[in-house]
Order: C-alpha cells, then sequence, then structure tokens
DNA sequence: TGAGTTTGTGCAAACGTTTGAACAAAAATA
DNA sequence: TATTTTTGTTCAAACGTTTGCACAAACTCA
C-alpha cells in the first residue's frame, strides 16, 4: 500500500536509482530531473521505509536505552525521568530516535540488549547505571558494539561515559556542613554494588578527614534509593546514644524519607537535624523544609550521553572518552543553620 | 560480519528455507533436520536480523509512544514516568520493544510521528494525553494506523484509548471536601485545550451542585502542571475577600504549589485550606501535610494501553474499544478536618 | 503394484532500499 | 575532427529474511 520509490520511479519516468540519488542529493543528477523527482515525490507523499534503508546501509538511526533490571521500583525515582528527558530531547535534535528495553530479571535484561544490539535494531546504546561489576559492559565490548556509559567502570576505565564526580560532590556537600558548624556528620548510603554508592561514601570520609574529624562507623548505614530506607535510616540514628547533628543523603528520595520520620516525631530540620541530599529532583524544593541538595546535572548527563552516542556511531571524533559534568550544591532551608557543638 | 541464515544453512547442510522453518516451527521439518540445525544456530550464536525480518514480515515488534509536544516540562511531573513505566514492562513482558519520540515543535513532533509511522518503524503507536482536537488523532486514522489513545476524544469516539472517568474523579474528589462540611470549594485547573481540564471541571461543578451549592465563577482559575500554577492561584484566592475553605487541583503539582505557598505566607493546610490533589504522584504523600489525592491508576493506564494496542497490532479481538481505569481517593492529611462553616 | 497422498526439502521471488559499475550523451580538449 | 573527460542515467547485485511453489522420496491404501 505504501508508496515505494519505484512508484515514484514510475511516475518521474526515471529509474529507482535515480529517486535514490535525488533523495540523498547526490552530486551528479542534473537540476532539471531533481526537480521533476521531487514534485512527484511530495505529489505522491512517499517517505522511504526504514527496515528497507537500514538493511541495506546497516544503520537505524536509532539508539538505545537500557533501563537497569529493577526499573520498576527505580522508576519511582525521578532521576529515571530527568535522564530520558536529556536522552530524548537530545537524540530528537539529531533526529535519531530511541528505543527503550528492560527486563524483569537478568536473563530477561540480556535477552532484550542481545535482541537490540545483535538483531541490528540500534546503532548504539546508553547503558544506564553502572553497577561495580556490569556483564552489559562485557557484552558489548565482546561484541565491539558502540555504546556510552552513564557512570563510571573501573574494570574498564577507557570506554566512552558521561558521568559526574560523585567523591568530589560528596566532598563539596560534606564540606558544607562542616562549614556550617556540624562536627557530627552521618552518611545514608545506597546498595554497596552501585559504583555511586562507593564514591560518595569516599568523598564523605574524606572531607571528614580533612576537616580532623574522625569518621564513625556507626553514622553510615546503608540504604536504597528509596523512601522507606531514609525512614529506616532515621530511625536508627535517633536512637543512638549519641546523635549526629547533619546527615548527607546518596538521593533526595532517602532525605525525604529521613525528613518525613523526624517530622513524625517531632523533631525539627535543620535545627535537631540538618539534610543535604543528592540529585536536586524537583521534590526536594517542594518540601517543608526545602531540602539542600547537591546538584550533578542529570538532565545534562543524559543529553550528553546521547550527544557522546550519536557522535562515536557516526564516526566522528571523540575529543574525550570521558565526560565529567559539573555539579552545584543547591543551599536550602535544611541545611541552613550554625549548629552548635 | 554477523552471522546470518545462509551461514547456518551451509555448516548445516541445509538451505535457507530450511533455516528460517526451523526457526519458525514449521510442521513439516523432520525432527533430526531441526535437531542439528539448532545445534549450529547454537554453536555460531546466530540471531536474526530484524530489519530483513520487518522488511518481508512488515512488522516491527514494536510499539512507538508519542510524547506531547511540550514534554520538556511536563516531564518534569512524575505523570509520564509512571506511565512510561507502565507501557514499558508490559511491552517487555510481551517481548515488545518500546520506541519514543517527540518534537520540541508542532511541525517537528509531527515528522516524527510521520517518520515513525509511515516509515513503517513500529506496529502501532500510543497517543499520550489528547488535546481538545488532536491532529495527531486524525493523522493516525487517515493512514489507518494502529493507536491506541491515553485520554478521551470527543471527535472520534470510536477509537481504542484507555483512560479514566475524570468526571466522576472530580466529581468524588469534590464530595469528599463536601463531605468533610465544606461548601466553599475553588477549583485550579489546568490548560483549557486539554480534555482533562474540562472533564475535571465538569466533575466538580456536579458535585456542587448536586449538594446544592452555587458554583461562584472566581473560585474557578486556569493553570497548568506546573508548580507555579498552583503558587498564583493561591495568592490569588488568598487575596479574596470571600475566600474558599478548600481545594481541587487538577493535579498534585499545583497543589503543592499552593500548599508552598499558604506555608511561606503562614497559613495552615488542613486548617485554614484543605486540598485534594489529583493523580497521586509519589510527591503527594511526601509533603508536609501530605495531599489528599485522587489515584487514578497511572501505570496501570500505561500497562493497559500497551496491552490494548499489542492486542490490536496483533490482530486480536477486542473485548472493548475504550477501558476506563478506575480510581479511587487517598485521604491524607490535607483534606482531614471538618471545616466550620 | 500402481495410483494417490503425505512429508521433507530446495528454488527463487519478494520486501524496498543503496551503490558500484557500465554506458550513452554532452562537453572539453587537442 | 578525433580523442578524452565529464555528466547524467540505468542496470543489477546486494542486504537477510520469508514463503508459495515445485518436486522427489516415502508412505498409504486398494
Amino acid at each position: 500500500m505504501a508508496i515505494t520509490i519505484i512508484d515514484v520511479a514510475k511516475k518521474a519516468g526515471v529509474s529507482p536509482s535515480t529517486v535514490s540519488r535525488v533523495l540523498s542529493n547526490h552530486p551528479r543528477i542534473s537540476p532539471a530531473t531533481a526537480a521533476k523527482v521531487r514534485e512527484v515525490l511530495k505529489e505522491l507523499g512517499y517517505h522511504p521505509n526504514i527496515m528497507a534503508k537500514s538493511l541495506v546501509s546497516k544503520t537505524t538511526n536509532t539508539i538505545g536505552l537500557i533501563l537497569p533490571k529493577p526499573a520498576e521500583e527505580l522508576f519511582l525515582n525521578l532521576f529515571f525521568s530527568e535522564v530520558i528527558r536529556g536522552i530524548v530531547t537530545q537524540a530528537a535534535r539529531t533526529g535519531y530516535d530511541l528505543m527503550m528495553t528492560t527486563g524483569t530479571t537478568e536473563r530477561e535484561e540480556l535477552e532484550a540488549v542481545t535482541r537490540l544490539v545483535k538483531g541490528r535494531r540500534v546503532d548504539g546504546v546508553i547503558l544506564l547505571y553502572s553497577r561495580q561489576s556490569d556483564p552489559l559492559i562485557s557484552f558489548m565490548l565482546e561484541h565491539g558494539f558502540p555504546f556510552v556509559l552513564i557512570g563510571r567502570s573501573d574494570e574498564f576505565p577507557d570506554i566512552l561515559s558521561v558521568d559526574n564526580d560523585n567523591v568530589q560532590a560528596a566532598y563539596d556537600a560534606t564540606r558544607h556542613l562542616i562549614a556550617q558548624g556540624h562536627k557530627r556528620i552521618g552518611f545514608v548510603s545506597g546498595p554497596p554494588n552501585l559504583i555511586v554508592s562507593g564514591d560518595r561514601m569516599k568523598g564523605y570520609l574524606q572531607a571528614l578527614k580533612d576537616a580532623g574529624i574522625e569518621a564513625r562507623p556507626e553514622w553510615i548505614v546503608e540504604g536504597d534509593f528509596l523512601q522507606e530506607s531514609g525512614y529506616r535510616a532515621m530511625s536508627f540514628f535517633m536512637c543512638l546514644p549519641e546523635r549526629p547533628t547533619a546527615l548527607v543523603t546518596i538521593d533526595d528520595v532517602v532525605a525525604f524519607g529521613v525528613l518525613r520520620g523526624l517530622t513524625e516525631l517531632g523533631y525539627k530540620v535543620p535545627d535537631d537535624l540538618s539534610l543535604v541530599g543528592f540529585n536536586n529532583i524537583s521534590l526536594s524544593e517542594l518540601s517543608t523544609p526545602p531540602i539542600s541538595s547537591m546538584d550533578i546535572g542529570i538532565y545534562q548527563i543524559g543529553y550528553t550521553a546521547s550527544q557522546t552516542l550519536i557522535r562515536a556511531v557516526k564516526g566522528e571524533a571523540m575529543p574525550q572518552k570521558r565526560v565529567i559534568i559539573p555539579h552545584r550544591l543547591i543551599v536550602r532551608e535544611s541545611s541552613l543553620i550554625q549548629a552548635k557543638d
């Protein structure tokens, strides 16, 4: 039913190849035929069949995005919307489409990726968030398939990646609390298999050290990116004989959990406990009080990742393998106080 | 470089067609050849080239999602993450992939859609949110392309759609406030070109009417889905000589804006103003106080839309053209009070 | 045993493009 | 004017599948 290049060729009285050449602005086409063909093209409302095109050109004008396995849960976090928003905006701007897959189990995940990569369905993929040892990275490298990692891989440091400096960011967040006079600062971390957890913890510890403050292991608790883990952390901290006066959390959602718990128990933020979160998702400015947050430029990360990947698949020169998006601390009420000692 | 059906055929000593038939479980293949071919298939690590497959079969195993034009902004709203989460989860479960496009301008948007639809890139599309008169719907119908609308079209009532009963939902939300003793209830609406705005307004008005309460035009203000519009609405209401004692808002984010403004000015929620929002996005339970919200099952809407579309493109029988996802009011602190008159 | 049927396989066309090679016509050069 | 070069076009193969048709071999059933 659809109009093909052949229909156009017939009607214009030329060969299909000529039509194809007009379409791709081949230099050796006479202005007259070009005009004629273009007219028929428009008249018939021709649109190329991308499958056929891809089959011969071996390129799809599509990039793939692989959502991490437990996407169901993590999606609740605005992090993902933000990063996707960045990716899809940039891709659309460059004329690329975005393909998303996910899998509920690790097997399903690999299956989906295989379908994408080995089925030549996309020109390259963006890997979202990196685990300590990510099988997907090995998979991509093994198949020589273009990809960009959002995050970092210690195992393969030489791959294309877009990231922020999480160590420095956590350092800065902690410094801010120290600058506010805090000496008793706790940390709510993320799952230990995520690189980001380790990095932020490192920055936190370094900041303490540089300020001559001894770190206390009991003031570091492990959570995930969900609210509940913040709530749990809060309960834990507030029951300690010696409490921290301030907290850095791996994510704003976690800070929320903390805040909510504190409010329920009648504590005041920042007076009883100061808070600095991470990621500056839109929630953090909406809470009461608004939560200070380390803005890591999530949208920008997505945007840049998409840009980097598209450049890579086009074979353009890459100025650098690893791009670091700058962070900046957004200070809000939750950490604005000179703490007494 | 990639392994094709021909490579497999050669190595197995059969013809390409036989391999193809083994792959599709054709009944007339001897168990012996099937076994042999399968072995080679595995040995060589064959994966079908989807482009070639699609070219001949004219089906892509992919559904498209068209994000509304100003996606950049609207994406801030968790509505989108939720609905996408539903779609992608269901699609992945059925072995379908999801393709996303968007456009910054109306022209770009149509271009992107055309690329998807006329380029035979997807088997069907999901249209997100419906404007009063949506050119995309006409476009789809014109081309006879399978699609599912999330929302409703008055112009074309007979298309596949997944929606919730916004009139009834707003009715119920308003009823709830009335049941709490409120008689002076305002409404913050959305952009008038969105169907959802009109529907919710209608339900709100009907509830007032049924309770014998006269609607006041000055208590209905128009906003968008952003926080600022809530803030503005709040300023407006609080300056009136006669203020409402409760508000229904088109979205939780808007309710947030209201709440934030009130808190800044020293007003108390629900005492000075009760609030009921819409969409029950995760923020609403995180605020102080938590905001009552009409949960319209966004995830479920996405999930069902995907399911409906995939059924449609597979040519399965559709029990019904229009699916309504049930809503339910989540009552939280922001509306829990017996208002004095 | 011979006709008819079933079973298993291969051939070749088709899907809608792109693109190198061939070639005729026109233009440039000698 | 003869030769070379340039220009504009077409031919045909290729991309990796699927599938209708043909056909041989193996069965069935009088």
